[in-house]
DNA sequence: GACATTAGTATCACCGTGATACTAATTCCC
DNA sequence: GGGAATTAGTATCACGGTGATACTAATGTC
């Protein structure tokens, strides 16, 4: 038995993804599995390939889009295989596909499935704090309230439209264009475009009030 | 060939165990290759052993001590070995053991341990948001210089004591007992406990500071 | 007894947040 | 044509947290 040789496993890969829907997040279920039931993406890496790589081409293949975004978020290991969990978010596909299910409907994955959707929602809402990930959700040219929206389905929670837009304004992230989108009823909404922008380290205080699950 | 085979791989477990030290953070390096240089914890999941209860098998090894807070940060594939990393935090050994490398020299460990190090600080970091895990690294009755020394070494950055306090306060978090420390020099400090409390939901609005790195 | 050192508090200006309420511009429907 | 509904966008205000400054308090050192 050689020295530290250590356990043996099979490696996998599950991939949730995310998409923001009207205000909603839903999660792609592409697969059927024999029972009838819908399944994550899921694969395994190939000799040589690092598991971000493999996890970007297992979502790829099952969305035929990239993602905006994917991450590493958590691996278990169990009876001689260890699964590698990622999260992505993508952009809101047109589609009505059944393959995408509402997050509200994940129940019926299954417990464990629900609970990797519950864990990538988590990771996704770390992003939208630290990344300007919810731009890549959107295209060239959004009004701020599309992007308002994509950040309340991750957030899943309603947001002061005031506060958000003083927000964004003070950071500088955003310009204007001079288009405006008529969206059908209401006034027109003004276009903006993202603005990338070198991170402003933030350093304020602590926080005590630690959040809850 | 069986269907959905995948990759087999050898599990392996790093674990990165940090401890603040007089307002400064100190990474366990309790092993010395061959070459002579000091390495972090490592080990094997044993068979039906979760990664969690090997990481805190691993580390308590190690240690001969509990760890205070420990969790996988991320896991890598490479040349046929999976390995998972986790960080830990510990309360402050009083030793001067040479295994305890404060964190400005873990550069001396070569350039991927400096890296995971650096990402089981800033893993370490967001916990101190997220959990109480500060207080599992005092005693029963500490001060509130003792638990501002932990924040500072853990966020690498000096804390404003007077908001530091107000916001500890306004948390209602700590409890003052009637007993005062003396340090030697300088007034007394007051000793407090810790009053575990159900976590406030908070919900402020979003940020668009991102942090750099 | 003066000084250094550490603990702890008071005050103030500033800024971000969220509530409320308003104006603006469009479509819908009668 | 005209009002209601709808969506976008802004103004104002009260509140609370933050950080700077400066102060008081209690100990040890010289």
């Amino acid at each position: 038995m050689p020295r530290r040789a250590g356990l043996r496993a099979t490696i996998r890969i599950d991939v949730v993804l995310l998409a923001p829907q009207r205000g909603r997040l839903s999660v792609f279920t592409p697969t059927l599995e024999p029972r009838g039931r819908r399944a994550l993406p899921s694969g395994a890496p190939r000799s040589g390939e690092s598991l971000e790589a493999a996890a970007a081409r297992i979502a790829r293949a099952a969305l035929g889009t990239s993602v905006a975004w994917l991450e590493q978020v958590t691996t278990r290991l169990e009876g001689g295989q260890a699964t590698v969990m990622f999260a992505g978010l993508v952009a809101r596909p047109d589609t009505d596909d059944p393959a995408w299910l509402p997050r509200e409907r994940a129940a019926s994955l299954g417990a464990a499935t629900r609970r990797l959707v519950e864990d990538a929602v988590t990771a996704a809402a770390g992003w939208l704090d630290r990344t300007p990930v919810a731009f890549r959700l959107l295209p060239g040219a959004f009004t701020l309230s599309d992007l308002q929206e994509i950040y309340e389905a991750i957030l899943g929670r309603a947001l002061h439209k005031a506060s958000f837009r003083r927000a964004l304004q003070s950071a500088r992230l955003v310009a204007p264009t001079k288009e405006w989108r008529s969206e059908g009823r209401g006034r027109p909404a003004q276009l903006y475009r993202f603005v990338p922008r070198a991170p402003r380290a933030s350093r304020r205080g602590v926080r005590f009030d630690w959040l809850s699950s």
